[in-house]
DNA sequence: GTCTATATAATGATAGAC
DNA sequence: GTCTATCATTATATAGAC
């Protein structure tokens, strides 16, 4: 059972190591860490097994490797166009080149998902550029005044990245086969409305909450510990 | 490494079979289907590997029960109160008894990450409820129209359920030790203030991305296959 | 650097005693 | 129903030849 052949084609000139790595990220991707075993990453690599530990020391070593690899990849560019709302940042460079990004978004989704180390040095970024976004955008007068600026950033940052945990479900509730580009598409209009206009007509829930937690007060900038906007 | 052992007390007066069904619910829950061994499932549950296998035939039979237990105990509730946008459903109620659903959630959750059989559905059930809300809501006046309610149901309903993914990456983010309660209600507000005033203050990037995405009509009813809303 | 061969451990599953 | 003992398979990792 090969699930892990389309777009691995680059095996061009790369020597061993990035070839491996390369094909660990795939396979890490679409198994995740535990179902890929060394062979299969081996042989989607064209090398022996004993090469891939000789390179990276042990499994975990390749695991560490690959996540520095993409998170570089992702951070690099989501720094270049830094559009509102994480949300935006991803479904919109995505939307503009599906295929590069596909993977590492992939193996970043399962990243996280696994809580793997590095992973969270992601989250971090994301959300944190995400709340510069959204406070820039209050201040601005283009984004709506929040009570919990920091919770709002975690929130949209998080659900765009956690929607892609779960690609096979949400192609099929969609009535397609596969998840891709057009999935992703069905679903930017309603979020984008959702974004604009809300959900709902009136603030009953918003109200009902409000009383059922008033034990928060949540004011502007009361984030707790060292919930810090560290250095950009 | 003992991950599991808070919350699986209730190991008072049930049969094996229930002890080892609960035991791995737990298990596959916190390690995911692959990492959890039969060994440590039946260790949790007080048994030996033998009578794991000799109950549920095999791995993927004990999966399967689990999925079904999960399953039954999650719709159930969801049918007895049902509010607006899964969402909705699913954090209020957990908002009420944190600690029972924590665990069913989170298996869940797991299960629609590997795509699961049965996990689709629940998901089916999730959304299809979203929907039928949504389009109610529509119809008396308390939701906004949507250009595209099956998406939007889609939308909602599995952001929700993706949040319940990345648990400890979320307390991290707001600056707490251990995903719970706290983490839940701090990301409640924000929650519903988006759902009922959006985001943005105009609509400059909805009207983009409809400038961008012309060719889909998305009119009401649109849904293409058998986006059927079935028995309810 | 890359391979083959092998050591060692853990896993899912079977067989049979009680 | 429940256990112990064991098998067969697979995994990671090592050792050493080329």
């Amino acid at each position: 059972m090969r699930t892990v052949d389309a777009s691995d084609a680059p095996h061009a000139d790369l020597n061993a190591q990035a070839k491996i790595r390369n094909a660990a990220i795939a396979h890490f991707a679409s198994d995740g860490f535990q179902k890929a075993s060394l062979r299969a990453i081996a042989a989607t690599a064209g090398v022996s097994a004993g090469l891939v530990v000789h390179h990276f020391g042990s499994k975990e070593g390749l695991r560490t490797a690959c996540d520095e690899y993409v998170l570089n990849v992702l951070i690099a560019r989501a720094r270049s166009e830094m559009s509102p709302t994480g949300m935006q940042a991803v479904v919109r460079d995505y939307l503009a080149n599906p295929v590069e990004y596909h993977l590492e978004l992939q193996y970043m989704a399962r990243a996280i998902s696994e809580d793997s180390p590095s992973a969270s040095r992601f989250t971090d970024a994301m959300v944190e550029e995400s709340e510069a976004v959204i406070r820039a955008g209050i201040a601005d007068g283009s984004m709506r005044p929040s009570s919990d600026p920091r919770a709002l950033a975690v929130l949209t940052a998080m659900t765009s990245l956690a929607m892609l945990t779960m690609p096979p479900s949400l192609a099929r509730l969609l009535g397609h086969d596969t998840f891709g580009p057009e999935v992703m598409r069905r679903l930017t209009r309603p979020s984008l409305e959702l974004y604009t206009h809300g959900l709902y007509t009136d603030d009953t829930f918003l109200k009902a909450v409000e009383d059922a937690l008033p034990a928060q007060p949540n004011d502007e900038d009361q984030t707790p510990d060292q919930t810090t906007r560290t250095e950009r």
